[in-house]
RNA sequence: GCGCCGAUAGUCUAGUGGUAUGACCUGAGCUUCCCAAGCUCAUGGCCCGGGUUCAAUUCCCGGUCGGCGCACCA
């Protein structure tokens, strides 16, 4: 195992990533992906679409990152990313005001408050501070928003943020995604993009960034789907639920069918997703072993979610978040529902056409309205809602409504009731949502620590990353033995052409031929190439696996198909004998 | 945001009130018939601003960035 400073080293000299605008001091929280990390990110983004947007028949979308301030005053994250903090003025110690006034008097105040109206609340209750207890003033007392402001345009200086979290985007667009799926529950949409937030304090290269890259999935289910039949696997899932946190704290490696047997995981849909997403971890190079699903403490759960994993991988000693599984339930498209101008509504037919007798009161308008003004339009819904239910009343000369304690009595024949049978072919309902949400910056940080090795070969120690070839930045190097007797030319030539069929390439002359293999160990190239002087016998190259630092005699005009075979997995090396 | 510590070639470092040590890396050449060999040469550096001083990479102040701790992480 190799600790992280090795692996911040090699990403800064072989350009995996590094801190961005070096050149100007730098600014916290902003990497650049150099050539290595672009390539290498590009792949997981890649492999996470075919996996989780098009292996599952998902469309993906991309919005903007800067949106109109009503939409995340809509999703709620104007006030839940707008915290007070108070600081100690002895000890220096920061708090979260509102968290304190709940505390210390149990209170439970909106943090959605400004400075101004909390220095009221000060004023009335004294608060103190947790460590040394000494009288805080409202001085100290600081706004944060976690979302980056910005103005839009010249003139109207409209309010925008940076989106937050690219979710949003899909969830504002649903009204229009709904109709594209043709009006069919379930269907997902993704997003693969960048986000926003003003960390306090980015720390740990890419673990906290204040932009990073998300890989979001939305699943829009019928309120009533409890999610898919889960066959028995093979694919064990390391669970550590609520009751294990609160208990041993030890892992429970289940399948999901046996966690949902077990009532470990209650939703199948997130069971299906763990399921899922372990597969894709193992096969970009996640070590299981250093990997678990947390389940959320009641505590932590946001209070729209109903249940919420999260995947964590250990590096280092520490356990750090890479995706959050979440089920939403309708919180995102109800709040949009409610906000906006659009309906985010979708209609679904019943199975059967649902048959209902349904009474209509034809009221006199001209008694109704001068009689109870403003309590006109309620009282009339109330006695509907009494008629559904007894279709008796109107009997009765008279018909005692209670609105609010007062009764108001009111004479039948100023009502006349018809009954007609209609059709109800559907319900407007509001999807809920089953969100996978990956950080892809936090994944990639997370492979090149898993993968990165320092090993020996003959005596001498060798850095190596052992990236899955599937997306390793660099597949193949070409060499020539010698740069002499024409190697170098048919290296080259050999190089041009595996790039014209869509293999990243690296040639590389220069040094010793141990040199330009250690060169690749440390950049992850699986595969490397040489040509020896044996090409002009009975020309066959020479084809060197990474990890193990062995290689075999192939045919040289056999390397393509040799190569397909083990970038799209159908052979291994091992296979070639 | 707070506290402590730090910042010297691409990377890792030595050192200093008078422009800086070494290694690795990188490039060129020689050598070399498969795993960081050797030789020669070359490129490249004191985080930013202010102060003290004849002179600051060095001392002082502030900032930025980084590590750790606290706090924060809807």
């Amino acid at each position: 195992m190799t600790n992280v400073d090795d692996l911040n080293e090699l990403a800064k000299r072989r350009g995996f990533f590094f801190s961005a605008n070096d050149s100007y001091g730098g600014l916290a929280g902003f990497y650049v992906y150099g050539p290595m990390g672009a390539a290498l990110k590009s792949n997981i983004e890649n492999s996470w679409r075919a996996k989780f947007v098009i292996g599952e028949g998902h469309f993906e979308i991309s919005t903007p990152t800067i949106s109109p301030s009503p939409v995340f005053k809509a999703s709620g994250h104007l006030d839940g990313f707008d915290d007070l903090l108070i600081t100690c003025s002895t000890c220096e110690t920061s708090y979260r005001a509102d968290h304190l006034l709940e505390s210390q008097h149990t209170l439970s105040q909106s943090s959605d408050v400004s400075v101004q109206e909390f220095k009221k609340f000060l004023s009335m209750y004294s608060l103190t501070c947790p460590s040394c207890k000494n009288t805080l003033d409202d001085s100290t007392l600081q706004e944060f928003n976690l979302m980056f402001a910005t103005k839009v345009g010249p003139g109207s200086q409209t309010p925008g943020y940076l989106r937050p979290e690219t979710a949003q985007g899909i969830f504002v667009e649903f009204p229009r995604l709904s109709s594209y799926a043709r009006g069919k529950l379930p269907f997902g949409v993704a997003q693969i993009g960048t986000s926003y937030r003003n960390e306090i304090s980015p720390r740990k290269g890419l673990t906290r960034l204040r932009e990073f890259t998300q890989a979001e999935l939305e699943l829009f289910i019928h309120p009533t789907d409890i999610g898919p039949t889960i066959a028995p696997t093979t694919t064990k899932l390391p669970l550590y639920s609520v009751s294990q946190q609160k208990s041993n704290g030890t892992l429970e490696s289940v399948t999901a069918r046996e966690a949902l047997d077990q009532n470990i995981i209650s939703n199948r849909w997130l069971a299906y997703y763990l399921e899922l997403s372990t597969d894709w971890y193992n096969s970009i190079g996640i070590d299981l072993n250093r990997f678990r699903y947390r389940q959320h403490m009641p505590n932590e759960l946001a209070h729209y979610a109903s249940d919420c994993w999260d995947a964590e991988v250990e590096i280092d000693g520490d356990w750090i978040e890479i995706t959050g599984f979440a089920h939403r339930g309708n919180y995102d498209l109800s709040k949009h529902n409610t906000h906006s101008s659009d309906d985010f509504t979708m209609f679904i037919p019943f199975d059967e056409p649902q048959k209902k007798i349904q009474t209509n009161l034809n009221p006199d308008m001209d008694y109704f309205g001068p009689t109870f003004g403003k309590l006109a339009p309620e009282i009339l819904s109330r006695i509907d809602e009494m008629a559904t239910s007894n279709s008796n009343i109107f009997d009765s000369s008279e018909i005692n409504v209670d609105i609010n304690g007062t009764i108001h009595s009111i004479l039948s024949k100023h009502l006349h009731p018809t009954t007609e049978e209609t059709t109800i072919n559907g319900e407007h309902i509001l999807p809920h949502v089953i969100e996978p949400s990956f950080g892809i910056d936090r994944i990639i940080y997370s492979i090149l620590a898993h993968s990165f090795h320092e090993d020996t070969i003959d005596g001498e120690t060798r850095f190596l990353l052992s990236l899955p070839p599937s997306i390793a930045p660099t597949f193949v190097g070409i060499f020539p033995l010698l740069t002499r007797d024409n190697l170098d030319m048919i290296a080259q030539d050999m190089a041009s052409n595996l790039r014209t069929s869509g293999f990243s390439v690296t040639h590389d002359e220069s040094g010793s031929i141990g040199k330009r293999y250690r060169r690749q160990d440390e950049v992850g190239t699986p595969f490397c190439v040489t040509i020896d002087h044996q090409y002009f016998e009975d020309h066959t190259v020479t084809l060197r696996e990474r990890n193990s630092a062995t290689q075999i005699r192939v045919e040289a005009n056999s390397i393509p198909t040799i190569l397909e075979s083990l970038r799209n997995g159908s052979s291994t090396f091992s296979d070639l004998g």
